[in-house]
DNA sequence: GAAGATTGATCGATCAATCTTC
DNA sequence: GAAGATTGATCGATCAATCTTC
């Protein structure tokens, strides 16, 4: 995908389609909290596979991973690697299959999660300020409404 | 930014964060939207930029290109390469002043935008026919209000 | 042969550094 | 010196091809 704002052809303030609103605002979220994980050294990308890692009880498999982010193996092969060179994930071997490798929080891994999930949560939070309860709550029926290609 | 569906610990459907439901929905219409662009041989970056060149009168300046996609200049550098050698595109010198650079479409590319303006059409009525008009219209006033930082 | 992971290519995005022209 | 564009590095994502192990 492409991240830019995605807004072909259309100067006037009003006259955007819902399409191109969902993703220009989904654009505008995502820079804000990618911008915030990064005063920690961390991105979007690394804090998902963390955040993964600390709600498993053991090591995942990089296919779990893969499966967990939505996202192809290979993927997850060089995010690893990324991860690895900052001291915050291990590679392990699997016990009883020698294909699989397994990634392992470190020590340094397990207290940046805890601060991505800090982050994570004011965003969440600086976003609610903005809508009553109500509109939340109605936001997030048609938003799920959409994500599930409108059968429900 | 990462594009993998970003869902850090939130197994249960109905937990999910309103931010994290706006970014997960997003990404599952930029796939969408990539995916029938991909069809064409374009992208949503690709098919953004020719969108830009095709509503100006005269051909555009790499920054103004750069501008009105609210990316990095080099990125449009790179961009145009693309598109160029993909024949959709044509780099002019600036007679007045030879630092500049302009992006001209040739009449591929010409062809090639009004099937993206298709395309695009197509996934926003899609999306339409998952709302109703008054939901459609509150979307977005709330999205609108969310872009806006919470000012308006 | 299939599953798990890696490698190498490409795309889109950013940033810092550079080059030409003003 | 500043503006416009490009180059080279890095990150995150995809795909096709490969390697090891099952």
């Amino acid at each position: 995908m492409s991240k830019g704002a995605r807004r072909p052809g259309e100067p006037a303030a009003g006259q955007q389609s819902v399409l191109q609103l969902i993703l220009d605002v989904a654009h505008q979220l995502d820079q804000r909290l990618e911008a915030a994980l990064a005063r920690r050294g961390l991105s979007g990308a690394k804090a998902c596979a963390l955040s993964s890692l600390a709600e498993a009880e053991q090591p995942l498999t990089l296919s779990e991973l893969a499966e967990e982010s939505s996202c192809v193996r290979s993927n997850i092969t060089q995010l690893m690697d990324r991860l690895e060179s900052d001291g915050l994930v291990r590679r392990v071997n699997d016990p009883d299959d020698r294909r699989i490798r397994r990634a392992a929080l470190t020590s340094e891994g397990r207290k940046i999660c805890k601060e991505a999930a800090r982050v994570m949560a004011e965003q969440e939070q600086a976003l609610a300020e903005i809508l009553t309860p109500a509109e939340a709550a109605s936001l997030a029926r048609v938003l799920r409404r959409i994500a599930d290609g409108g059968n429900v």
